[in-house]
DNA sequence: AGCCAGGGTCTAA
DNA sequence: TTAGACCATGGC
């Protein structure tokens, strides 16, 4: 069975650039909601419209409607403006000061992170690793899927993350690294990636039956 | 045309 | 505690 170090050096040397996320502190904590269940490029087509007023003063005070609208395109406008207040009023208690925000450990924040309506686990990993440069290991769909191509099976996410972060150092940017290879090989790769040929993982695909087998599982539990 | 995006919340059992 | 419905849009 592949370890993690393998899966980390495999795809870290196919993959240069990945696991930045640019923008402001704030502007990524309004992305990561904003790209629940929605694809990047619409998120980046809205961001881009209202690129001047991205800032937590502006949002905490622009018209809900008008933010609900302008967010349309990302889908559940209303859940998302509803969140994206709510972790603006969560930011104002820091004063919107980066600094303040990761003075504080990781298991405080990211509790108080998840208290937030309409943030759960994989966004609060978000925010925690790329805008404050906490080491919380963020599995989202892709690594699931992943792992389940690679015959890998795990009860829940925490044995995800224990299996992911083994032999790692507890590192924000390694983490963040960590997940952007992954995603990046997902999206260029995962439809085919038993069949693909310059998918460094390839040798370690299970045979085309047993992972056909796995695809059913995972579709089935979703 | 239909499928599905880097989720999260709420309810029923 | 967990499965499943629901939210709710547009690109391909």
């Amino acid at each position: 069975m592949i370890t993690s170090r393998e899966i980390y050096t495999l795809l870290s040397h196919k993959y240069e650039d990945c696991g930045s996320w640019p923008g402001s502190t704030y502007r990524i904590m309004v992305s990561a909601i904003l790209v629940q269940n929605t694809t990047w490029t619409t998120v980046d087509r809205v961001l881009h419209s209202i690129e001047d007023q991205i800032t937590p003063e502006q949002i905490s005070h622009i018209d809900r409607s008008f933010l609900e609208e302008t967010i349309r395109p990302c889908r559940y406008c209303r859940r998302k403006a509803e969140a994206i207040y709510q972790l603006t009023q969560w930011y104002a208690s820091y004063k919107y000061d980066v600094n303040l925000v990761m003075e504080k450990d990781l298991e405080t924040l990211r509790k108080e992170l998840l208290a937030l309506w309409g943030i759960g686990p994989e966004t609060a990993d978000d925010i925690l690793v790329y805008a404050f440069h906490k080491p919380s290991f963020i599995v989202d769909a892709y690594t699931r899927r992943l792992l389940q191509r690679l015959g890998h099976h795990f009860a829940n996410d925490t044995s995800i993350r224990r299996f992911l972060t083994r032999g790692f150092t507890e590192d924000a940017d390694i983490y963040a690294r960590y997940h952007g290879i992954l995603l990046r090989e997902c999206i260029d790769h995962c439809r085919a990636f038993p069949q693909c040929r310059d998918c460094p993982l390839r040798s370690y695909c299970p045979s085309a039956e047993r992972f056909e087998r796995e695809e059913q599982l995972f579709s089935t539990k979703n």
